[in-house]
DNA sequence: ACGCTCTTTAGATACTGTCTAAATTATTGA
DNA sequence: TCAATAATTTAGACAGTATCTAAAGAGCGT
């Protein structure tokens, strides 16, 4: 996870800025401080609602559209992922290697299951003209807080 | 025609009507007319707006909000279960046993993945907390006609 | 049939997400 | 550097799914 390069640090933008050329993508300041937000330190799961609170409490002015239009950018160029687990919200996640998730029906929060951590067998084989896109598998939790009282 | 129970041509609600009792649902003339549509004939993936047209077209006059509440009602008291595949649309499943999903993307389309058809192996334990409510797995399909070049 | 309670309903409302057309910004070539 | 071109951003309108409200209707036990 946090094997941060001095060029984080130095040049926060460079990171973003490479994946952003490397899509064809112009790197406008929203497109930046976004990619910041996704890109610098670790994995995460986000909402497009959540992100542009996200970006406004950072102090960078970008409307709704645009966080929209960005993440599905970004998840053209293969930089997220949609996870779909709850018919109200859309998810990205910044992981994009074969994994699976844990889903906290309570609060909504998404946790990682690395692709190695679980495994499938028997997938039977595609219907007739198809192909498989993806296999998702997601594990629905109930009961997030360990204890039955006090939060936190 | 098919092969329909004797009950199920003269008492075509008998099916339904125990459900609901058993569930403690009053029978009502709308939930009778969803629950015939629902579990009269094998297997069904419905969204809420396609079973209100489907009542619409059979005669039957039933509001979308009772639609959305029956389909919840019947969820609830498991008769049915919700699918999530698409975070535009939920999906509601008649088949309740053990069992997972094919997903074509193209047309929006499910079919059932009998449990025993597939495996999971190594599924790691629920967080401190938690259980696991309920495992699914999504293999999402492209290209739903079965020829290879020409679309549409 | 009476009365209590559950159920249904139309329409209002909420919310996520997309679209539009105009303004802005990045890039390219001279 | 500058203007021309093309991509991007934006506010606000719009669309679709789902929920809520409160008032009218229907089932059920007695």
């Amino acid at each position: 996870m946090a094997h941060l390069t001095p060029d984080t640090q130095e040049r926060p933008y460079a990171q973003t800025l490479s994946r952003l050329r490397a899509s064809g993508l112009r790197p406008t300041r929203q497109r930046l401080a976004l990619g910041r937000l996704l890109f610098d330190g670790g994995d995460r799961h986000v909402t497009a609602e959540a992100l542009h609170e996200e970006s406004q409490k950072a102090g960078v002015s970008v409307s709704l559209a645009t966080v929209y239009n960005t993440l599905h950018q970004f998840t053209e160029a293969g930089l997220l992922r949609e996870v779909v687990v709850d018919s109200s919200r859309t998810y990205f996640d910044t992981n994009v290697d074969d994994h699976h998730h844990f889903f906290f029906e309570d609060d909504g929060r998404l946790m990682d299951i690395s692709g190695e951590e679980i495994g499938i067998e028997r997938l039977p084989s595609a219907p007739e003209g198809t192909d498989i896109s993806r296999v998702d598998v997601i594990v629905r939790l109930q009961g997030s807080s360990q204890g039955s009282s006090g939060d936190r």
